[in-house]
DNA sequence: GTCTATAGACGGATAGAC
DNA sequence: GTCTATCCGTCTATAGAC
């Protein structure tokens, strides 16, 4: 009904693709309700098999949980054009980079998963982690900007509340906006976490009194 | 061991304060791990007491969630500041107010507990409805601002990004930013995204072509 | 490779003794 | 008001027939 299949001359697989159709039902569970309120039984009932059968593919549900949700964009490679063309308007093609991912069908569910998963309990550190490694990192480095740490963090701030009010919360009038809008209204703020003046001295220990 | 009791004359009641063991143990619990990850028998232990005692004071989980993360705080009442000055200068009152209210450990544990409730399937909308009716709702209409609705979620956008990295992720650098600094890093963003230049025409209909 | 059956644990909720 | 005992549901995971 979904993938067109090729006609198999040589020796037809046991199974066309089950395995496939399991991961495309354990993402799509996992994107809309997160982990724990995510069952087996429920995963396998939506891919139309048993629910041995998910255990007979992987070993735990923890197993299919990152199986399904690997994201096919790698983020170093993504990024890579926002850093070379250095801080001068960074923030635009970072955010740009942004609704491009997510604006991608595809590879907008798998990273629903993951945002649900960091609001629970056992998956929050993973997900930071990865977050902050495979995103933040990149940009990081390969901008030279001082106070980096801080600076980076003012960004994910920004960029964790647009991903999290436009795509899980689906809040209307954010929903409505075009990207050129989105970018017009928060390119500003990114670029100024970027480059602008931050309050704190830079790297100088002792601040003098008078 | 906590409250100090003042010499009960009359009839000493069966129990000092079991039901507020309860709720303690409940918000603590709930704020920690979410709706979902926290059972009833967790809450009764955590209370010390059984978990039958916690069906007979609250009639369901739910019953017990929405008991225990009620928050002492009105936002009508300490939003009022915040809109009474007018539009000048609002992006830093709005935020004082948040980073007040997040400090305060007492009001800061249901909120959490709240917002972890928020991306589970259960209390998404109920949440949602929540924030946007109580906190932003009488900003917008407090300020007389053009695009209300617009403005209130890339306000909204801003302020969740800094809650969620910095009270529910606890990202490093957020964290050791004093408020003063957090104000000089912020304000100037939801100042612009209150009352600064917005990409689309304000309310015209019709734009005309050439 | 696919399924039936079930183990083993934990969850919320209830009835009723004291 | 507090507790014991228990029902009934759902879950993950496994063993084994076909």
């Amino acid at each position: 009904m979904s993938t067109p299949r090729q006609a198999a001359r040589g020796r037809r697989p046991g199974t066309p693709d089950t395995r496939e159709e399991i991961l495309r039902a354990a993402r799509d569970l996992f994107a809309a309700s997160g982990f724990a309120a995510t069952s087996m039984r429920a995963i396998a009932a939506r891919a139309g098999v048993d629910p041995a059968l998910v255990h007979h593919y992987f070993d735990s549900k923890a197993d299919l949980f990152v199986s399904a949700l690997q994201v096919r964009v790698d983020p170093r490679q993504a990024l890579l054009p926002v850093i070379e063309a250095g801080p001068d308007g960074a923030g635009e093609r970072l955010l740009r980079v942004l609704l491009t991912v997510w604006g991608d069908e595809e590879s907008r569910t798998p990273l629903l998963g993951l945002v649900r998963g960091i609001l629970e309990p056992a998956g929050a550190t993973l997900v930071r982690d990865a977050l902050f490694g495979l995103v933040l990192g990149p940009v990081r480095h390969g901008l030279g900007i001082d106070q980096p740490e801080r600076r980076m963090a003012l960004v994910a701030s920004q960029l964790a509340g647009i991903v999290l009010l436009r795509y899980v919360v689906e809040a209307p009038p954010l929903v409505a906006m075009t990207d050129d809008e989105l970018v017009a209204s928060y390119a500003p703020t990114i670029q100024r976490y970027l480059t602008g003046p931050l309050p704190d001295r830079p790297l100088t220990r002792a601040a003098p009194e008078a």
